[in-house]
DNA sequence: CATCCGACAAAGA
DNA sequence: TCTTTGTCGGATG
């Protein structure tokens, strides 16, 4: 269950007559425990209450009391040792009067009337195991709303199927837009009266519904017209109480859908909601979600956290307003020319969604104003940061419209707190800003269109026919001489998950001018548009970025391009776990990176894990090390052995064979074994777990299949084949015996690396095996090479090489022969140091072999490495590191310096040319 | 032919 | 349920 159905059912069991026997089990189902779960609670099986309560282990404890003792109830749950003893996170008493709660983690607490019990559902969501940020657990109305809102979009789908065509769907969106202005006007004083539109359907609507979205209709159009002109557009009377709002909000198609009565009871119910608690950045990215087909079952999926949207505006440019303001203390001129310079920024998110960065932007400049008004003593003065300096580019028209009405929202919320209420009425209507959001496709549009040079009106061209773009976005921005700062979230698409429309998207922006522009993630159009923007209109964007754009492969691809001419990156957030509202987020590791061409201010800053550092240069990698580039290399630049990618089966798993399987087959048919190798992934590699794999050579083909078993798998292999949508793949059908890639074959050993490895292990993870052991794609191997190889793949300056210039997964350790191996700088060695190494390695293996059976996993466990294992490892770290530099390297950041140095001599003087070192400055 | 990657995915604790 | 840690094979060069 999502927060959205929790509320609902949490909602339901409120509304009920209490139940002081049934309580316990409707509430833990209303938080998503299963009808079993529940059954074996109701039979005591499970309940290990020591108050004749309910107690679910490890969750909560309930106990219902007589009228009047909730307090006491509470009390003696809390000292209970059962609530102990069964580690119960919650403790909730109620006599269905005063309902009393708290969390024995956090020590909050919740006490209020059993009726309102629902408001603090978000408290309880850790029930559910849904542990989100504090922001959206205390967010009950927004979650509500858009749960709400949700059912009754989909309703009015249903009574009005050709507004969910495409071609509609603005409209629709729009007409939500609307709505959700109206509910919230009428819980604040924007309207007169309680409850005002809300009310006015409920009475003069018919109760069959049948006349819902004139009377809809109507009221929009009274909002859209000028109070004085209203008798001459034949507007009703009953319509007068409404203001003019205007505001583009209410112009535009007038159509209403036409409301079922089940869709007029949902609006009439949403209605009676306290809009007033609305957060527009939360509501927001909640409520985007309603629209989009797909995604309705994970509403709030896309929500990014304030402290996240902080992190990308802070350093941008927030931090510096606030040193300025401090700067200022009390001085009035320096507060007035902070204020002068506030409402020129212009902050412009080309990837707006519902807004929520340009809210939250607007909220802490809002916030720095409202302290330098009071310090000057004009604490209600009326705003100077205009609204349509916040501009936004969304694709899709719901997000859109929600962004222009969040930032409503927030203007008046705003108002509401720095100068009261009555101010903020008598300044809110009509709407006199226009849109700041356009609807389009940000890598298509032209920024400059979208937001100008400073007082420039260029006029928005859009050559993407599908999405008409809105006049409004030519309105000037108020910032003479002001600045610009970008920022946002995009869309994150690997280049082999990018649909046709999103790869062509890519292909204008960057065809033409950027060698292996398809291996780039759709995000990177943000940057490269980012690019072009500051070189015409010097600026400074940052992003959000999923954390592969500034790892592997994409780094040259991308980075080569974009930091030219003066243009460097800023600061930077380096790799970490991205949080969502889904329950089991697996989520998706992003780094920040901030990207300018703006005279370079000295401190550049890079974020990792809590810690600030200031340096010199910020890497396309996002060390502090000059710009350098590694590129791939088809072969070793050093005088190092070639390493190969294993061999790929692609055979739906049909030439595999289990350890189990492997004895079954040879044990029935002795001949099999002739048929059968070890396979070795890195996996197998590193956890030792022992697969098979048929290898069957083409003239064994006929003495293979005459075991009918191999000849089944054979046959399964063909058929998996045959249906591949791949055409390399379904080449191979007639040749199921076969890997479709072989790796070839070694004479004697193959030396094997691990394509994955766990960033927590020291080393990284590679073996020796016999010439028959087949490596697997996932693996590396280098046939019949020097065992002093393995002295370098096992070194550490080796580990901080992958760890810099190769692609992660996540944030572990992902190998690459071209990337990695090919590349790795290695100083010419002498036969003493090739001796040297090699008896290094057999220190190695033979610490190894002395603790057998133990594998990869066990002997590298950072905290359980054996000591004569690390004490070979560091005897070879430290013979190699003699023959880099004579002694061994202080830490990590020396390491890297000395192999960047070398590289960048390695391909200047090998003519390979891929090297290119862009100025800092 | 030969990779590099995944708004991840499955196994393990 | 949260933590740990690498499959598999497609799209791309």
């Amino acid at each position: 269950m999502n927060a959205v159905e929790i509320e609902e059912a949490i909602s339901a069991l409120a509304e009920l007559p209490f139940d002081g026997g049934e309580f316990p089990f409707a509430f833990l189902q209303a938080f998503g425990n299963k009808d079993a779960t529940i059954k074996r609670l109701r039979a005591g099986a499970s309940n290990s209450s020591d108050l004749g309560g309910v107690l679910q282990r490890n969750h909560i404890h309930i106990a219902v009391c007589v009228p009047g003792a909730a307090t006491a109830a509470l009390a003696a749950l809390k000292v209970s040792p059962a609530t102990t003893k069964a580690k119960a996170r919650f403790i909730l008493a109620t006599d269905g009067v005063a309902f009393e709660a708290e969390d024995l983690d956090t020590g909050e607490t919740v006490a209020c009337t059993y009726a309102d019990f629902p408001n603090h559902f978000g408290f309880f969501l850790p029930l559910a195991g849904i542990t989100t940020v504090k922001q959206v657990r205390e967010s009950s109305f927004d979650i509500r709303a858009t749960g709400r809102l949700n059912r009754l979009y989909v309703e009015l789908l249903k009574d009005n199927p050709d507004w969910g065509a495409a071609d509609r769907r603005p409209d629709m969106n729009h007409f939500m837009a609307r709505l959700i202005f109206c509910f919230f006007a009428e819980s604040t004083d924007i309207f007169f009266g309680d409850d005002l539109f809300t009310a006015t359907v409920a009475q003069m609507g018919a109760k069959d519904s049948s006349n819902t979205h004139e009377v809809i209709g109507t009221l929009f159009r009274a909002m859209n017209t000028k109070i004085e002109d209203r008798a001459a557009a034949n507007i009703p009377r009953w319509a007068d109480a409404f203001p003019y709002v205007n505001g583009g909000l209410f112009s535009g198609s007038m159509d209403v859908p036409r409301f079922s009565r089940i869709a007029r009871s949902y609006l009439i119910h949403i209605g009676g909601l306290d809009w007033k608690k609305i957060n527009p950045d939360i509501f927001g990215s909640m409520i985007q979600a309603v629209a989009e087909d797909e995604e309705r079952g994970a509403l709030g999926m896309h929500y990014t956290s304030v402290p996240n949207i902080l992190k990308v505006l802070n350093p941008l440019f927030l931090d510096d307003l606030r040193a300025r303001l401090d700067e200022a203390g009390d001085n009035p001129r320096m507060l007035l020319n902070l204020r002068k310079r506030m409402s020129r920024i212009r902050v412009f998110d080309p990837a707006c969604g519902s807004g929520n960065f340009l809210v939250i932007a607007y909220k802490q400049m809002r916030e720095i104003e409202a302290t330098i008004n009071s310090r000057r003593g004009e604490p209600d003065r009326r705003s100077e940061i205009p609204l349509t300096n916040f501009r936004g580019i969304e694709l899709r028209s719901f997000p859109a419209e929600i962004a222009r009405l969040a930032l409503i929202i927030a203007e008046y919320q705003c108002d509401v707190l720095y100068r009261g209420q009555k101010e903020a009425l008598r300044d809110f209507l009509p709407l006199d800003a226009e849109n700041w959001i356009t609807c389009d496709n940000a890598l298509r549009l032209d920024w400059l269109s979208v937001c100008p040079p400073t007082g420039t009106g260029v006029k928005h061209q859009a050559d993407d026919l599908f999405h008409t773009p809105l006049d409004q976005a030519q309105i000037d921005f108020v910032n003479e001489g002001g600045e610009t700062y970008i920022c946002g979230n995009p869309p994150y698409y690997g280049s082999r998950k990018q649909t046709k429309h999103q790869k062509d998207d890519l292909l204008q922006l960057c065809g033409k001018r950027i060698p292996k522009w398809k291996s780039l993630d759709y995000v990177a159009g943000w940057f490269l548009k980012g690019k072009d923007y500051i070189e015409r209109q010097p600026a400074t964007f940052a992003f959000v970025c999923t954390s592969s754009n500034c790892e592997g492969l994409q780094v040259s691809v991308l980075w080569k391009e974009i930091l030219q001419g003066g243009i460097h990156i800023t600061f930077a957030y380096r790799p970490f776990k991205w949080a969502n509202l889904a329950t089991n987020n697996a989520g998706v590791t992003v780094n920040i990176v901030g990207v300018s061409n703006l005279v370079s201010r000295s401190d550049r800053k890079i974020f990792d894990g809590g810690q600030v550092r200031s340096v010199n240069n910020i890497s396309p990698y996002l060390l502090s090390t000059s710009n350098i580039f590694v590129d791939t290399s088809p072969k070793p630049l050093s005088q190092l052995s070639p390493m190969i990618t294993g061999s790929m089966p692609r055979d739906g798993g049909h030439l595999i064979l289990s350890f189990d399987e492997a004895a079954e087959l040879t044990h029935a048919h002795p001949h099999a074994a002739d048929f059968i190798r070890p396979y070795v992934g890195t996996d197998e590699l590193i956890k030792g777990n022992q697969r098979q794999c048929l290898w069957i050579e083409d003239d064994q083909l006929s003495v293979a299949t005459t075991v009918p078993y191999i000849a089944n798998r054979l046959e399964k292999v063909r058929l998996m084949r045959t249906e591949s949508p791949l055409d390399s793949t379904q080449e191979f059908a007639d040749r199921p015996h076969r890997f479709v890639y072989l790796a070839g074959q070694s004479r004697s050993h193959t030396i094997g690396v691990g394509g994955v490895s766990s960033e927590s292990r020291e080393y990284l993870p590679v073996a020796l095996f016999d010439k028959r052991a087949v490596l697997s794609n996932l693996a590396y191997a280098l046939y019949d090479a020097p065992v002093f190889s393995i002295a370098l793949i096992a070194s550490r300056l080796h580990l901080v090489w992958i760890a810099t210039v190769c692609g992660k997964l996540e944030t572990r350790y992902r190998y690459s022969n071209t990337l990695g191996w090919n590349t790795f700088p290695v100083p010419t060695l002498t036969e003493k140091n090739k001796a040297d190494l090699t008896r290094c390695v057999e220190d190695i293996l033979l610490a190894r072999e002395a603790h057998f059976p133990a594998t990869i996993a066990d002997l590298y466990d950072p905290d359980n490495m054996p000591p004569d294992l690390r004490e070979a490892h560091e005897r070879n770290d430290e013979v190699l590191e003699r023959i880099y530099i004579g002694r061994r390297f202080r830490n990590d950041t020396e390491r890297l310096e000395k192999l960047f140095e070398l590289y960048t001599k390695m391909t200047a003087e090998a003519g390979v040319g891929k090297k290119r070192k862009v100025s800092a400055a």
